[in-house]
Parts: structure tokens; C-alpha cells; sequence
DNA sequence: TGCGTGCTTTGACAGAGATCAAGTGGAAAC
DNA sequence: GTTTCCACTTGATCTCTGTCAAAGCACGCA
């Protein structure tokens, strides 16, 4: 993923996040008109950022931590809608209400851009919009993909689905080789799995247990995930390729 | 929705199709590019238009008719990822491989645009980028809705999420007021209802029979459609609010 | 050290929806 | 008029996952 201002930040020698979507300090060009308008933000794990319905008068990115768009209906049942990574956009430009819950999964770090000034550098910064729409499109990419998951696959699937987006995440940045085991810790509650992949607690409970008794992972504690053979994973998740995920 | 090319149809004279996304007619300064690369293309229903994996050398957008996106997996499970409405767009600047199958669900007309000169257009005519940039969020909007449906919702609510949207849809179109009952054909066979909401087509037929016993809907033949009372229907769609779908 | 609290695991049971299997009805074809 | 075909409906049964309940485990706190 390229950064919305600059794709090179090799020269980016005082910049204190170096994260990949938004850093402004790369770009000497934009960067007065930002230090006005640019903020950073921190929250504890489970702490909510903004409750749905509320007035958004933000845009920004995940720095470093793992967000979650949550929707919840009268009765209390809540699905996941999406996983903000960092270098994850969140905010809608010319959207004034927050159509979903977004909390914070682990300790978080924004950085936020008040939205005004960030519609009009929008507005005179074409290639903030074009990798906005870049950006955009791999998220439906990823929401249809889960769409799949939720519709159509069987509860170890979904796991299996999970964990292996999960891996090839943490496989991108930790490891260059694409053999060997991996291993990552993770960043979700069961009960945040649930809601992302439609089941209870319970189930996932479960069904890590049985992909753990037929050797599919092992766990060193209960986050900490050893896969031994990332193809027998995405045979168990049902993916026919590895072409795929683009959380 | 505005169009691609132009907000105010009101001097689209000669314009053969005055569908809502994409009008070249419409604006003169792009009329002579435009009529290079753009095209028609018409599909009977059932007709595949793109399967996954092919090469896309066009982008477009739905002139009348539906058309649905689908994801299959080896063994035969189908999800619908996307259902594409008249001035829907199809296709992903910057995309060289199709990710899903595009079906024609009723008799269909695409406007056409060869993908490379659309790119180039885009990238010279900020407010396509915009265009594309809204239309997208709007579609992801979508897809996190449908996420909850997929995950969340029993078999009954899922059916009436369905329905509630068609009607709407259609309620935009044909009527003003906000009360009455409202009619519509449904242009989806119980299969491809069935590959929407994550279910077997039984179980949708099912469903069907039981919220018309339950006089939510009547029937009139198998596709005919009345709704005597929306606020039910949405009840029974578990929505909470009238904010909602936005396909 | 002991105790609570939050996260997780495991068990027993029930129910929603899938699966398998006929059967209906309407429209096009002969 | 009859046949054929296709979309749809309905029934019987099975099974996966949800529900309810209890207990284990790790960690912080008194």
C-alpha cells in the first residue's frame, strides 16, 4: 500500500509514526496547511471512538492497533463490518453521521485530520482523491469477500478464513519466505471473532479447539497461533486459490 | 445519484439512454473522446457477462435491467456479492482481472467504455474520480448492510431485508407519497434470493409462504409483490431505523 | 495467600435451516 | 389439447450451530 501523500519514505526523517496510509510530514508541499488541521489520538483496548449516529468531524488512519466497524441492532446482536489495520482510512469525506460503531480492538494510535480542510485539500489534491478511491475499492474487495465467509462457509471455515487472513497479514510484514511456519498472536477477543464472522463465542471456542486436535494450528496460550503449514490452512478455509484476501 | 458526467439532464436532448450514472451525451466537452470508447452491449437473462478471471478491457455501467456479482467456490457454493441496479458501475479502474462472475439476473443493456481511454479520461477530469469515489463509498455502504443481514439475521428477517429493499428501491421510482400499499415485480428467481442471503432456495420459498400467511406481503402469481405496510415489513426486517440500505 | 474478574473451554440439549424427495402450476412447444 | 419444462412449493428428516450452564485458567488486587 502506498501512502496517500507520498509513495517513498525513505526520506521521512522526522516523522513520528511512519505508518503507510497518511504522513504528512513526507510531503513538504501539503505540510503547512496540515499541522493545522492534523491531530493524533490514543485509546485503550475496548475503549469506543465514536458511537454510530454521532456527528463525524474527523477523517484519518490507524497509526499503529487494530479498529473495528462494528453494527448492532436493537436486540444486542453485532456483526463486525470491518478491521482497520494500520494505514487503514477511516471517515467518510461529505458523510456527517457515523453509520457504524468503530472501537478500538487494541491499544490505538489515530492520526486524524479535522474533515473541512481535508475535503478542500481533497478537492485540490487529485491524487489524495485517486488513492482514496484505491483505497476504497480494495475495502469493497475485502467486505465481498467477506460476504462469502458469512453467507456460505461452515463455522471451522470461517475460522480457518480468519486466521488465515490473519497470518498473511503479520506473513507480509514479519517474513520474506513463503515456507516455514508462522506464527503470530491474535489481536481479537473469541468474542470479537464471533462478531466478525457470525457465529457465538462458543463456536469459536470450538472450532479452534478441533483445528488445533487435527493439527491445522497450535497455540502456545490462548492468542498465541503456530501455524505448521500455511496450505493445509487454506485448504480448511475453502479458498480454491491464493488469490484472495485483501484485508 | 448524479451522474458521472453531469448533474442536470435537463438538455440531454439526443441522448439515447438518460440512465443516471453515466451520460456522455450529455456534456459536450467530453462528447468526442467519449465517442471512441464508449459502446452498448445487450444480454438476455440469465446471460453471463464476465466470468472471474477474465481479462477486463471495459468498464461500464447498468442502462436498464439487473445485473448481480457472484463468488463460487470449487464445490458449487455461490454467494451474491453485489447487486447492480441501473446507473450501477461495473468494472475497476487500474483492475486487469475480473475477481467475480457478473450475471445478467433480467434482460440487460450496458453502457460500454474501453477501460484504458476511461483511465486517461480519469485521470484528466477530476470529478469522474469523485464521481467514482462517492459511488464506491455508497457500494461499500452496501456491502457492510449486507454484512449484518448475512452474519446476523435469521431466514424471516433476511427475506424481509430483501424485500424492504426492492421496494424501496422501486418506491423511489414509481410513487411520492409515503403511505400506501406499494407493488413491485421481484426481478430475482427464488435461487438467486437464495445465493443473496446466504440461503437454500427452500428455505426462501419457505419464508415467502409464511410472512404472506402472516399477511406482511400478498401475492399476486409468483413475482408479484404487494406490500400493504411498509413500517411491518421493516419490523419484520429488524430494522431499527428508516436510515438504511443504500443499494 | 486468597479472592474476584474477565476470558476461555467444555458439556448437554434444542432448534433453525439444510438436505433429500415429491408434487404443483403455468407457460411455451408440439 | 396435450406434453414438456421450469420455477416454485411442500413435506420429512437430519445436522450444524445456538443456547444455557458450569467450570477452568490467568491475572491483578486486597
Amino acid at each position: 500500500m502506498t501512502p496517500i501523500f507520498k509513495v517513498d519514505h525513505t526520506n521521512c526523517q522526522d516523522c513520528p509514526i511512519r505508518h503507510r496510509a497518511v504522513c504528512a510530514h513526507c510531503d513538504a508541499d501539503e505540510l503547512e496547511e496540515l499541522e493545522e488541521i492534523k491531530y493524533y489520538r490514543s485509546f485503550e483496548a475496548g475503549q469506543t471512538i465514536i458511537w454510530s449516529g454521532d456527528q463525524m468531524n474527523f477523517v484519518g488512519s490507524v497509526v499503529s492497533g487494530i479498529a473495528s466497524l462494528t453494527q448492532t441492532m436493537e436486540d444486542g446482536r453485532t456483526q463486525m463490518v470491518g478491521l482497520l489495520l494500520p494505514s487503514d482510512f477511516v471517515g467518510r469525506p461529505g458523510r456527517e453521521i457515523a453509520p457504524y460503531d468503530v472501537q478500538a480492538t487494541t491499544d490505538l494510535v489515530m492520526c486524524c485530520f479535522r474533515k473541512k480542510p481535508f475535503e478542500e485539500l481533497m478537492g485540490t489534491t487529485p491524487h489524495i482523491a485517486h488513492r482514496l478511491l484505491q483505497m476504497t475499492l480494495d475495502e469493497l474487495d475485502a467486505a465481498r469477500e467477506w460476504m462469502l465467509v458469512l453467507g456460505r462457509k461452515t463455522a471451522r471455515e470461517k475460522i480457518a478464513s480468519l486466521l488465515s487472513i490473519i497470518a498473511r497479514r503479520d506473513a507480509s510484514i514479519s517474513k520474506k519466505g513463503n515456507s516455514g511456519p508462522i506464527v503470530f498472536d491474535l489481536p481479537l477477543t473469541r468474542e470479537a471473532m464471533a462478531d466478525y464472522l457470525g457465529l457465538t463465542l462458543e463456536t469459536v471456542s470450538r472450532q479452534i479447539s478441533a483445528l488445533k486436535k487435527d493439527q491445522v494450528i497450535s497455540l502456545q496460550g490462548k492468542r498465541h497461533v503456530t501455524i505448521p503449514d500455511m496450505g493445509r490452512l487454506m485448504e480448511e478455509a475453502g479458498d480454491d486459490s491464493d488469490g484472495g484476501f485483501l484485508v
